[in-house]
DNA sequence: CCTGCAAGTTAGCATCGCCAACATATGTGA
DNA sequence: TCACATATGTTGGCGATGCTAACTTGCAGG
């Protein structure tokens, strides 16, 4: 994000993200409109975007989005699709970097969660916001449970019980909770509002210890 | 949004929620207004609405609404500010069912929580998802604050120490992010997709002997 | 080379948020 | 009691938006 020092000296022009169409046909249009509307959605928020100013951003008439999309949603789909395999790839990343079965690899998968949340809050809103035609998109629910699955599977390792077993999916979910729920929290600024407030440190070495001891 | 069963005699129209306009003036309409837009939110998304759409409902012009409200922002804010009002309200009541440092009552203030989400889940999304113009307004922080201070209250209580103390804070926050994070997987489905999945009860015995024992 | 299909374009429709100007009811002071 | 100021409606209109239809362009394969 941060555009805004791009352009020329004007004041804030941030169009044009394509230099100068190759051709008529410019053959990435539709990755560039998912980027286009990704930066948007980080600027003005996961409703604040419009097909129209992508399209310009893109460089393109505002109707050539449909010949990749059906429609917005679809768009939007697309937006999430991306953002949730950024998420996925780095909580993965974050997992591979520590032994199984450390404490290390846990606190690592948190925090990746919610770097991500940091990095990207617009789209991170709309991962977690879209409201219509969401359940009908299966590539979606998939990948939302390939993510959970890496919940389950470090969880599982740290525990030395079955990924899939009752009590490591349990925890597995309790931790999710704890860290999306400090994830939305902390991007909707509910945090900085009251003073020296939560040490993020202290909160995930709580949460961590406490979800986790093999009771 | 879906125009194309806008009809006359079409199946389902409810349209008019106001009998017929007491006079010129029909003196309500701001809350008109607002439980019509809330409506709307619970049907369509928080941003699947339109103004002109609760205008029809309220059944005024879709200029009338802004001799209440500045723009579609405003109009939103009440929205979420009658909705935290809600939950707060509904809050305070599970925990006044309950003794002071009771485990019930803690629980009960979580199920209080989950129970909102489920039932007003387009008016949870919005409350926690307004992204612009929501700092800038005092009321909405300071009901934020007021809510949280439940919470604070009521494990200080449990925990038998001073609410406003870190400790009772920052357990006070893990279980706010456990049950926001939770209410919010569930009313994005994200539970019923997998099968048995998560028992609920489970869940928030779980979370409560863990986040709140003496360690 | 020509021809078909993919991927652009322009033109246009209905709706939306919002504003200006006008209309009407309400209640308050002379 | 009545004029009038004010609050709260209405109509009409502007520009932007999502999306479609119909046309145009250029790449690719026979």
């Amino acid at each position: 994000m941060s555009n805004a020092e791009n352009g020329e000296p004007s004041v804030a022009e941030p169009k044009r993200l394509v230099e100068k169409k190759t051709s008529y046909h410019h053959g990435d249009l539709r990755l560039q409109l998912l980027e286009a509307v990704r930066q948007l959605v980080e600027d003005h928020g996961p409703d604040g975007f419009s097909i129209a100013e992508a399209c310009r951003r893109a460089g393109v008439s505002t109707a050539a989005p449909y010949k990749h999309f059906r429609d917005r949603g679809e768009i939007m789909r697309g937006v999430v699709q991306l953002g949730m395999a950024r998420l996925r790839g780095a909580m993965q990343e974050a997992a591979d970097a520590h032994p199984p079965g450390s404490p290390e690899r846990i606190v690592a998968l948190g925090r990746s969660y919610i770097a991500f949340a940091r990095s990207e809050p617009g789209v991170f809103r709309m991962v977690f916001g879209l409201t219509e035609g969401h359940e009908a998109d299966a590539e979606l629910t998939r990948q939302g449970e390939e993510t959970l699955g890496i919940v389950e599977g470090v969880v599982g390792d740290f525990l030395g019980i079955d990924p899939a077993s009752p009590e490591a999916r349990l925890r597995a979910y309790a931790l999710w909770c704890l860290v999306h729920g400090h994830g939305f929290l902390v991007i909707d600024d509910k945090l900085s509002e009251k003073g020296p407030a939560i040490d993020e440190t202290a909160f995930l070495t709580l949460v961590g210890t406490a979800m986790l001891s093999r009771r």
